[in-house]
This record gives C-alpha cells, structure tokens and sequence, in this order.
DNA sequence: GACCTGATTATGTCTATACATTAAAACCGC
DNA sequence: GCGGTTTTAATGTATAGACATAATCAGGTC
C-alpha cells in the first residue's frame, strides 16, 4: 500500500529544496540521473518534476535543466470562507434572518455595483447572520436576474443567498475589496455603539463577462478576525 | 504551431463546464470516448482530465467516471501583495523609513508573538510605509534569528524586511488574521486624529514547523483597500 | 570583438501497451 | 426482497520508445 514513486520522488526532492538544501538557483539533476537513481522512467520523473513546477518549487529551462525557483512573489493566498462555516468553526451556533428582500429594475446605484446594463434587473437582499444569538455580520447582496434567472422565485427566507448562489451558479473571478470602516448605517442594524470599527468585505463575482452577485459583508468591530492559513504562491 | 493537444481538451471540457453545458454533477464522456473524439491515446486525455481534478473543476472516481463538480468549498482564494508593490500598483512614490530597530533575547510576549522556544534570540523592527509622502502602512515586525541569522547584520534601514526575508528564507506556511481596530498606539505614529478605524493584517510564517517572521501591518482608515482578483477554489 | 551557423541535448509531447485498483453492477442462494 | 460474492469496467500508475522543440554551446567568418 505505498504511495505512488511518483509522489515519492516528488517528496524526496521536495525536501531538499524547504530544506535549504538545494537554495535557490541550484540546478537539480537531470530527468535522466533520476531515471538512474530511481530505476523508473522518464515519465514518472518527468510526472513528479512537472508537479513541482506547477506548485511553483521549481522552474524548467529546456536544454539547461530544472532550477530551484527563489521564493519569489510577494504574494500568498489567503481563503475566505462563508459566514456559516465561519461561525461553525468558531464553534457558535449559527443563525440567519433575511431583513429584507426586493426585485426591481437596476438603478443607477445598482449598475455600478454590479457592472450591469441599463434595463437589467436584479433581487437585493439584507440579511443578517447571528453567531450565539448575537449579531455577527451584516449582508447586502445585489444578484443579477439575467445570471441567475432562478432567484426570482427563491425567498431566501430560510436559507442564505451566498450558499444558494454558490452550489449554482458556475462562475470565474471574483474581486474583492476588503477595507475597514466606522459602522454607518450598519451600527443600529447591528446593535453596536457609535464609533465601532467594522470589517467590510466587498465581493463581486463574474461568470465570464458576465456579472453574477455583488455582496457587501459588514462584520462588527475588532471582535471578529477573519483567519486564514496558506501555503506559498510563488506566481 | 498550435497548443499542445491535452491543453486543447483540457480547454474545450472546461469551456462545456464553465457555459453550463455540462452541469454540476454530470457525468462527463469516458476517456475511452475522448480517444475515439480526438483520435488520440488514453495517456494525453488523462493528463488533460487529471489538470482539470487538479484544478477542482471536476472529480474522477474509478469505475464511475468523471463528474463535474459542484463550486463547492465557499472558499476563494485572494493575493495579499507586500507594501511596496501594493504602493507601486496605485500609482504611488513608494517610501520606506526605519523607526526603531533591536536585537534581543526573546520576551514573553515575544515568544507568544512568534510560538518561539525560551532562549531564542529575535530582531524587532518597526518601520513605516509611505505613499506619496504621507504615512500608508505601519510595520511592526518580529524576526527569528534561529530561522534568519543573516538577520543579526541587516540594518534594515533603505529596505523593508518583508522583502528581503522572501527572497531569502523558504516557507511552507502562514497564518493570516485579519482585522478591523480603532487606532491606538498607531495613531500618533501615523498622523491620525483619535477614532480612525484601521485595517490590521498579522502574519506569521513558518518554515516546516519552525517559526521564521511575525507581522503586524496597520493600515490607517477607510482610506485604503485591500483589492484582490481572484478564481475559483473548489476544495 | 560581434555575428551567424549548426550540433548538441534536456525538456515537451505523445503513443501503445500493461497491469493494478476499486467501486459499481450483476449474479446467486436464501 | 436481502446479503454476500463475483464480474466488470473505469480510472491510476507505470513503461519503453518516438519525435518535436528550443536553448545552449562550440566553431567559423567577418
């Protein structure tokens, strides 16, 4: 029951280089010396090696030989979950009250949030999400009809939007805005005090061209922290 | 000089996806129906159908088939950029100064800080970003020098420490928290009058199970975004 | 030196085949 | 119908070989 050689040279290479043992810039060995080491193919290394080079570990000149890529990019990945799960992990009961729910023509307010064409239509949504009993984040959905036709007849009264969307509606990008702000028009909506900071997350997701749902997430003060553990991207 | 063929099939299955076509768990043609179709072998259809697995946007199961995958895993993946390249990026003259730097055997605080043993020795720094001139993000900043020794001889005073410990120390993982918080002890380094909420992001970075770096960075005010494009995750 | 040319060579792609693995499906006795 | 067994069909892994591609290197020319 071994794991596949593939894997494992993956592995075994893979060592060397977190280890510092083969630093950036190395040139490891060629697919024919692993071939001897190994007693394997070509295409099992060649397997293992192209894993590393789409996991970022490696870079592949042809002529040359493979090369130990420097941890560059300065960027990671980050992942953020939906407010269920969220809460779940916290280990709080979840709960969900839909505040209010309207279909109407795109306004002008509307297109611009969610990029849309004059005459589209579109179902906004408040919604709140408890942890506890208590208000945990405060949710303003824009959805766009033409995408996700289906919304129209859904009431959202039980289950939240983001959920529903997401298990339908296939889509390729997103972008998010993810700022800090003194709770507005949020602050009664949420029972909180005057000058509470509040974490608001902006999120416009795309199926192609074309835009799907914009969503305004508003979480309450610096009691909440959003988590979130990765790997190295080195794009 | 056309695209390899297993990209060509990778790209036409994924275009049936992402239209609809093929719906969330429909079961897509065997791989003996794609080598009949592209008059190809067995070996380039399953690579081109492992990338899109890989890729989340479908899920193989022996005996049955290939499915396609529901968007599941509320989860997306977002770019968090370092400062300077975050300033570059609107347009902005990049700044950086030092503001305080020491080297120290590690304190209670820092241990926690940084999930250090008794006895380890650390950097400390705190540096200020600008933009434009005027303050953007506040560094507070935790080095181990069991993972980073050449830190010891780093002045750290022309460039920021993220950058430099990137390109040096391998990672394998991070923990982001991210936060909104009312200005405290910021506030005056960053020229802020009293309430301005801040967005926070702390980091730690470890190498394998050993801790490498901690970050504190303080964003003043509603002022700034953190903007991040991104693709699905389907875990 | 600078510039072109051709040989070399590691990686990139693909084939045809083989056997392993595993879960669905068909079978069978009850 | 029900539970256990066998068959079957799909993916998973691997092989040995072939040719394509492109970057490097060595030589030769100006």
């Amino acid at each position: 029951m071994s794991e596949p050689l593939h894997e494992r040279i993956r592995a075994e290479v893979e060592a060397r280089i977190l280890s510092g043992d083969w630093p950036p810039g190395h040139r490891i060995p060629f697919e024919h010396e692993f071939t001897a080491q190994y007693a394997c193919s070509r295409m099992t290394v060649s397997k293992a090696l192209c894993e590393l080079a789409d996991a970022g570990l490696i870079e592949r000149r042809r002529k040359a030989g493979s090369f130990v890529r420097r941890p560059q990019g300065q960027s990671a990945v980050i992942e953020i979950h939906d407010v269920a799960s969220e809460v779940a992990s916290l280990d709080r009961a979840y709960g969900y009250t839909l505040l209010s729910r309207a279909r109407r023509r795109a306004t002008a307010q509307d297109r611009e949030r969610l990029a849309l064409a004059r005459g589209a239509t579109v179902v906004a949504l408040r919604c709140r999400h408890d942890a506890d009993g208590l208000p945990f984040c405060l949710e303003d959905r824009l959805i766009s009809l033409d995408a996700a036709p289906d919304a129209a007849s859904e009431s959202f009264a039980a289950d939240p939007p983001g959920a529903w969307l997401l298990a339908r509606i296939p889509w390729t990008s997103a972008e998010h805005r993810i700022r800090a702000e003194r709770a507005g028009a949020a602050a009664a909506t949420l029972g909180l005090g005057q000058p509470t900071p509040c974490l608001v997350i902006e999120r416009r997701t795309f199926a192609g061209e074309a835009p799907v749902t914009q969503v305004i997430l508003t979480y309450p003060g610096a009691a909440h922290e959003l988590i979130a553990r990765f790997s190295p991207g080195r794009d």
